[in-house]
DNA sequence: TAAGTCATGTAAAAAGTTACATGATTCT
DNA sequence: AGAATCATGTAACTTTTTACATGACTTA
């Protein structure tokens, strides 16, 4: 099984969603942790359909296009705790404009500064809105943050993980652009 | 034209390199920024190849197989240089253990402290090994690294975004796994 | 003698993105 | 009137990983 198909089980056990749905929560709910295309997510919602990890109800609606409700089977809870107690590889940080920065001696000196101020504030944007959330997560649900077993908790913590790497990222790029404008002009 | 021919072009730009030695350098050199498999660059390197953006020289060796040394030619420069002033659009972060600490509310505590306790001695390991790359790093080429268009600079700085990318990453799975642990039993 | 390094490739499978396709409703 | 949202799907393509394949030399 591919890492989407638990990607959407850890959602439909949460609650109930159509293909749709978890389109959105995969991109925006929380820190996007496991994007996915719809294209990706609908064949692969009939995989799990076919190996019974969820099952399906038609919902009729009025105002807009029907929908296909999924949800999570004891079968398909059983392949998340078992998918989650397996070890899990780590995988190599594959990010474009850091091997950017590696070529970037090579390159024009406005526009490598540009490119790096351009991301601080791609990130910076990111970070205060993960921020936002995460404070009023803490306002709200003060409880359930105390509470590993609360699947709120579960999303406060990738929200956390989310806010920290923006950060980082923020940094980095405001370090990196910098480096790159302070130091002296070409020989 | 992929990612992976700017990562190619980046490293060759640096100094003409086997195939073998570039895949030795996406996985090892400095932080590893793309990697990528031998099976996936050597056609890259042909396509490169056709498009004239490298050259080879067949390299005899006696002790070892022979190799192919390739080179990047004046037009592989300037399409290096091309790329590096485009726009680039940020990648989400597509992290399985993130993915994990979405659906750990549903695991068991043992599993899920460990399987956390477990990423973050390996991030510190990597955090370890980088800090001591970048410590060498300071004290031989202390010039190099205040001089933006030296290559060296620009290895220091992708190492700087694997020391606090790594460094996040610790800290991030040692809250999760203590918060897991710290909390009262399950009611 | 077994494992590891150096060296280059092909083939197949899996994962992920982009484009094509449709259609109603709602908001600007 | 045009764009955005809701809703589901298929097709084609690109990217990435894993497996297959070979072979010499070196080190434990």
């Amino acid at each position: 099984m591919s890492t989407l198909a638990f990607a959407l089980l850890a959602t439909l056990a949460r609650a109930p969603h159509s293909g749709y749905d978890l389109a959105q929560r995969l991109k925006h709910d929380v820190a996007p942790f496991w994007h996915a295309a719809h294209s990706h997510i609908y064949p692969e919602l009939t995989r799990l359909l076919e190996q019974h990890l969820v099952s399906v109800e038609h919902v009729a609606q009025d105002d807009r296009p029907d929908k296909k409700r999924y949800a999570i089977t004891p079968a398909g809870r059983a392949a998340l705790r078992g998918w989650l107690a397996a070890p899990t590889r780590p995988r190599v940080l594959r990010d474009e404009l850091v091997l950017k920065a590696y070529a970037a001696w090579m390159g024009d000196r406005a526009a490598v500064v540009a490119q790096f101020r351009e991301h601080e504030r791609l990130h910076r944007e990111r970070l205060a809105h993960y921020e936002a959330v995460a404070a009023r997560m803490e306002q709200q649900y003060q409880h359930a943050l105390t509470n590993w077993r609360s699947p709120t908790f579960a999303s406060y913590a990738t929200l956390r993980r989310g806010i920290s790497f923006e950060r980082e990222y923020v940094a980095w790029c405001r370090w990196l652009a910098d480096q790159v404008e302070g130091q002296p002009a070409d020989v």
